[in-house]
DNA sequence: ACCGCGGGTGTGACCGGTCACCTCCATGCG
DNA sequence: CGCATGGAGGTGACCGGTCACACCCGCGGT
C-alpha cells in the first residue's frame, strides 16, 4: 500500500533513505550511530527502518570493511566433547560479539588437505580458531599463510608463542601432575599412561607434568602406551596393560580412553579399584555417571574457546584489550575409579 | 621484479588481469571455465593467478550473486552427540559443495532470543540447518522468515512438511517400535521410557513406536518420565523407576540418559540386566564399552546432516536433484544391558 | 559585511566480484 | 564480394555497504 517502488528482496540503505527522503549516507550514519544526524532526522530514518524491516547486510559490510566479522574454528572432529566444548566457547564469546562463527572439519592430516581446508577458511576472512591437539590441527596451524589472524588452541607450549600467532591453552602439565600425585598418594608404585596423538611428541605438556611427579616421588617411568582418541583405542591400550600385572594405576589422556580402559580391565578381571585405579582428562559430561565414576581432571574447554575469541577479537579490532588468559585451572576430580592399591599378587 | 604497481593486500582479479594483459572481465571467464577464451590467453591468466596467489573472495562473490554459499546450523548445544553429528554431517557434505558452515548456538528457548539468533543467521545469507529436536529449535524453525531457505532437523512428522520448507527426520518411531519389541521379546511384561523433551509431545514419534508395539502385545503402557538432555536428568528418573520392583525394562530417549539411569539402577542395588534391562537411541561411541555395554538403536545422525544440506542445496541452487533421503534405516544393537527378566520377588 | 568554523547532508568512488551488452575479427555461405 | 554468424574479448553498471570529500547554512568574531 505505501511502499510503491522499492525493489524485491531485503530492504537495503537506499530503500530505507528513500523512504525517509534522506541520502543513504545519511542512513548509513543513523545506522553507525554516527553524532551529527539530527534528532529528526534519525527518527525519520529509525522509522523507515523499522518499516521496511531494514537489516544491514553482513555481506556488503564485510566486503566494504575488508574484514568480515567472522571467525571460523578448524577442527579434527566436532564429535569429540573437548573439540565441540572449545567449539561452544568460541560460538559464545563471538555471539556476545555480534561475531558470526564457522566451522572446518579436518577430515585427515595429509598435507595437500589440511593446506586446502585452511584455504577455505581464509577465503571468508576474519580470524581463525585452530585446535591443534593432533596432528592435523597442528598441521593446519601451520599452514596459515602469514597475515591472516589466527589462535590456535594447544597443549601448554614449551616457549610462549609468537606475538602475531597467539595460542592459548589450559596448564594440562599441571593438571598430569596433579592426577599423577593423587594416584602415588594412594600408594601406586608408578602410573602408567595412555596417550592421545599430540602426547607422541617427547615435548608433551603432560608427559611431562606425569614425568615431573613420579621423578619427585623416585617412582619408575614406564613409557606412554599409545591410545588415540576415542574408547576404542583406549580399549585396546588396556588389553595390553590389563595383562601386566604390575600395572595398578593408569592415567588417560581423555576420558573416552579411560572408558574403553575400564571396559578392558573389566574383561581382563581387574577390578577397579580394587586392583586398579583409572583417571581420565576432560570430565566429560557422563562420566560423573560411569559405574564406577571417572576420577579425571577437569578441564576448561569452554573456557579456552572464549579466551580464544578474545585474542582473536583483539587482534580483529582495536578494542577490547587482549585479555591474556581467563581460563580456569585444571581441577582434579576424585570420584570412584581411584583407590588404594590392593593386594596384585593374588591373582 | 616483475611486480610493480599492484596493491597491497589479496590480490584481486583487476590484479590479475594487469599481470596477465587482459581485461578483468577476462580472469573472470577464465576462473568461471567460461568456453570462449582462447587456450593461449588462459594459459597466461592462470599464469598469473598461481604467481599472485590469487583466490577469489568469497565475500565478493556473495554481495555480485545475492547468496552466500553459506549454510547455518543452528543447534541447542553443540556438545551432545546426536547434535555433534548432525554438524558434522553437514560439514561434510557442505564441504563437498564448497560451501562454508556456520553454527549459531540457541542458548535459551526464549522467543526474543531465539528470534534474534535466527536474524543473526540470516544475514549471513546462505541457507539455515536447524535441529528441531527440542523447544529451542522449535522456536528456532518457527522464527525462521518466509523466503529464508530452511531445513528443519525433526523427529519423524505426523504429516510430511509443505514443499517450502522441508524436513529431514531418521525413522525413530520404527526405533522406538523395535527396541521396546525388543525388551518384550525377552519377556519383559512391559516397556517403561525415560523422554528427552521433544518427547513430551503427544505426537511423538518415538512415543507412538513404544506405544504401537505396546499395544500389539497386549502390554500395560506406563506413562512416559521425563529425562531432560544428560546423563543427570537419566539419574533422577532413573532414581524413580528404580523404587518400583515391577519396572524391569527400560527405554531412554538417548544414551547419555540411559547411562543416568544404569548408575541410578546400580545405586538402587538392581542389577543390570539381571533384573533390569535398559536400552537407549543413538549408539553414542562410549556406548559399546560402557560396563556392561549398552543395548542401543544406532541413529545415523551423519546421514540426517548430509541429507539435510542435500536438501538446502537444491534449494538454493539449480542443480543436485532435490535427494530425498538417503538416511539409513535406524538399526538394533543388542549389547549387555538388555536380557531376560529375573525373579523380581526376591527383593 | 566578511571570514572561519563546524554541524548536518549529499555526491562520487571504491571494495571485488558478476552480468548484460558491445565491439572486433575471422569464418562460411549465398 | 557482401553479409550473417559466432568466437574472443572489453566496457559499464551493479550488488550494498563504507569512506573521503564537497556543499550549504547559521553562527560568532573582527
Amino acid at each position: 500500500m505505501e511502499v510503491t517502488g522499492h525493489t524485491r528482496g531485503p530492504a537495503s540503505i537506499r530503500d530505507v533513505a528513500a523512504a525517509a527522503g534522506v541520502s543513504y549516507q545519511t542512513v548509513s550514519r543513523v545506522i553507525n550511530a554516527h553524532p551529527s544526524v539530527r534528532p529528526a532526522t534519525r527518527e525519520r530514518v529509525l522509522a523507515a527502518v523499522e518499516e521496511l524491516g531494514f537489516r544491514r547486510s553482513a555481506t556488503a559490510l564485510a566486503l566494504a570493511r575488508g574484514r568480515s566479522r567472522t571467525v571460523t574454528v578448524l577442527t579434527a572432529d566436532t564429535t569429540h566433547y573437548g573439540y565441540a566444548s572449545i567449539l561452544r566457547g568460541v560460538e559464545e564469546a563471538a555471539r556476545a560479539a555480534a561475531y558470526s562463527v564457522g566451522v572446518g572439519v579436518l577430515e585427515s592430516a595429509d598435507e595437500a588437505t589440511v593446506a586446502a581446508e585452511v584455504r577455505r577458511a581464509a577465503d571468508v576472512g576474519g580470524g581463525l580458531v585452530v585446535i591443534a591437539y593432533d596432528p592435523a590441527g597442528v598441521r593446519a596451524l601451520e599452514a596459515v599463510p602469514a597475515g591472516l589472524p589466527v589462535v590456535g588452541v594447544v597443549e601448554t607450549p614449551a616457549s610462549p608463542p609468537a606475538d602475531d600467532r597467539p595460542w592459548v591453552w589450559t596448564d594440562d602439565r599441571e593438571a598430569a601432575y596433579r592426577a599423577t600425585r593423587h594416584l602415588l598418594s594412594l600408594g601406586h608404585e608408578t602410573v602408567h599412561y595412555v596417550a592421545i596423538p599430540s602426547d607422541t611428541r617427547p615435548a608433551s605438556a603432560r608427559i611431562a607434568g606425569r614425568r615431573q611427579a613420579l621423578t619427585e616421588a623416585d617412582a619408575p617411568q614406564p613409557p606412554p602406551v599409545q591410545g588415540g582418541w576415542g574408547p576404542a583405542g583406549g580399549y585396546a591400550a588396556g588389553l595390553k596393560l590389563a595383562g601386566d600385572p604390575s600395572v595398578t594405576a593408569i592415567l588417560c589422556g581423555n576420558d573416552d580412553l579411560a572408558l574403553g580402559v575400564l571396559r578392558a580391565l573389566h574383561e581382563a578381571g581387574r577390578p577397579v579399584p580394587g586392583e586398579v585405579s583409572v583417571a581420565g582428562f576432560d570430565d566429560a559430561p557422563h562420566s560423573a555417571y560411569l559405574t564406577p565414576s571417572l576420577t579425571t581432571v577437569r578441564l576448561d574447554f569452554t573456557g579456552l574457546g572464549r579466551a580464544a575469541f578474545a585474542l582473536l577479537h583483539g587482534a580483529l579490532e582495536e578494542s577490547a584489550p587482549i585479555t591474556p588468559h581467563p581460563v580456569s585451572a585444571p581441577e582434579l576430580v576424585v570420584r570412584e575409579t581411584s583407590g588404594r592399591p590392593g593386594p596384585t599378587d593374588g591373582g
